[in-house]
DNA sequence: CATATTTCAGCTCTACTGAAATTA
DNA sequence: CTAATTTCAGTACAGCTGAAATAT
């Protein structure tokens, strides 16, 4: 008792307190692993949607991955740059930019998953493997149910 | 099947992109019933800690929340605006502030505590009572291996 | 003309870094 | 003099808003 480092009960009793430290934690380790590669976490969501799903314009991009036009933007112009990504405009709609996932991206990705499952083997190591998968379960359930 | 809006299965087969996901909606819900009262994540995490263990150095307060001594700064200094905490030199060692909760911060901790709940309920909405309870168990173990 | 798509500039929040000021 | 504590200034990432530019 009387531990220095304990943290309150009235937060650690709350699932919504353990969610967003715990997923926080996983977000900063992946992130540090993606930024030796020079990479941020939105890269890797944009290469894995286009392998696999195949090329997308960049408005169904930012729809599959719920994130904002504007930021994925910003992130295909740096993939673009890297050459994982090309981009051409869409001749029957000239609006649109089509995305499609280069080799080099392609063996970016494999990488970047690799980095992944690493961090995730050192982040659930307190738990075996059936209650991993319990975990994951109950987290795609919620995660399904996220308004979107 | 082809469905537009179906998130990446490299992404939601990760256990990682999962928590960061459902944390980040957890802490955005959260944050924003928080904002309409004036109030940030962090002041809850202080007013719960000053009221499960009593007055605090800064310092100690910093250790046990795990967030950074100058961001503690900042939000002790709110809190003490909005007369929810009092701050005073300890005179035994005159560098340390000693920041203790007030009948004002107490009140607006219940208030937030009811508001968590009610995002905590909404998030969890698809999870049976015993299945939240197995999360909340599986997420405190993995919560506890956290490096500090 | 109104609408859709991409892009740019700017802002907020969380979190971290570096350093100054005070006291031990 | 060295170390601890608080505080301030500045930075970076994730995420969002508003508006301009281009095309339908």
């Amino acid at each position: 008792m009387n531990d220095p480092d304990a943290v309150p009960p009235r937060l650690t009793g709350l699932s919504t307190y353990l969610l967003s430290r715990v997923g926080k934690a996983a977000r900063t380790a992946l992130g540090e692993r993606l930024a030796e590669r020079g990479l941020r976490l939105w890269h890797m969501a944009v290469l894995a949607a286009l392998d696999d799903f195949g090329p997308h314009a960049q408005r169904d991009l930012a729809a599959r991955l719920r994130i904002d036009p504007s930021d994925l933007a910003k992130a295909v112009d740096q993939l673009a740059a890297a050459g994982q990504v090309e981009r051409s405009r869409d001749p029957a709609d000239r609006r649109r930019v089509s995305v499609t996932i280069t080799p080099v991206g392609r063996a970016a990705l494999a990488e970047l998953d690799g980095e992944a499952r690493q961090v995730q083997e050192e982040l659930l190591a307190p738990l075996d493997p059936a209650e991993r998968a319990q975990l994951h379960a109950l987290l795609g359930r919620i995660f399904d149910a996220l308004p979107r």
